[in-house]
DNA sequence: GAGGTATTACCACATTTGTAGTAAATAGAC
DNA sequence: GTCTATTTACTACAAATGTGGTAATACCTC
């Protein structure tokens, strides 16, 4: 049912959670990316997510005897720089604003990050008078 | 066909294309909405679009005579900067260094910025030897 | 006021996504 | 070796999404 290697559909939101727990443990069986997730989704449906991501060639599967092992087949840095770049062109329109906003009020960066992102904000409503 | 008023499920990635256009034209029926967007879609499709985007609350709809005018519901800033939120934790895990990457290598921006950008991903690098 | 045109209203359908059921194969435990 | 648990393989199905057909309604022009 898992339809063959369509060759870079985006990930959904879910599986991009997913993802995240696959890079972060490198590699490894379904069960453990389930152990590892927040528990809300049945084994079975993170092996259909693994399985769909494997198809979306974002995953690939190892054979450890009868084992599956998942292990990522892109770079995470790489695989997050292309869906930040689609995000900021298509749901942003290519405009920094709101992402300047977003991190002006994170209280975890540190405070010449928080100073620069609201000076450039400043900056932003000068020009439009 | 259209569902009711379930609150606040999110757009989807095309439905942001044609939010983004309703916020430009901020008061427009579905055929200049429909002339406004890229013409990749019928008008049929955008105008599904745009009543499903109303069951979701981001719009409104306003009666003019037989016409129907379609108006955005929520502020841009608003909706913005909640789904710049969202995409930063889930998709990004709460983690700035994907997006300083994309800023970096921008060519719209101010060379303070770049510089800035640059910066702060040297510092990164400095903590994980 | 009949006929074409625009607009709405309602419906259909394929694809994708999220969530699992069921069955078959395999591995250990006794 | 037989039984039980794990893992895989295949299947099902509802909701969401993308796309557009059909029918009814209102308009406008002759």
């Amino acid at each position: 049912m898992i339809e063959k290697n369509n060759p870079r559909r985006p990930l959904s939101r879910t599986e991009w959670t997913i993802m995240q727990i696959c890079w972060r443990l490198g590699r490894a069986t379904a069960r453990q990316v389930h152990e590892a997730s927040d528990g809300k989704r049945d084994y079975r449906t993170v092996k259909t997510l693994l399985d769909r991501m494997a198809a979306k060639g974002f995953l690939r599967i190892e054979k450890l005897g009868r084992l599956s092992l998942f292990v990522p087949a892109v770079a995470r840095s790489r695989a997050l720089s292309e869906v930040v770049t689609t995000f900021v062109d298509d749901v942003l329109e290519r405009s920094v604003a709101p992402l300047y906003l977003h991190l002006a009020e994170r209280d975890d960066l540190s405070p010449e990050e928080i100073a620069f992102f609201r000076r450039q904000l400043e900056k932003d409503n000068e020009e439009e008078p």
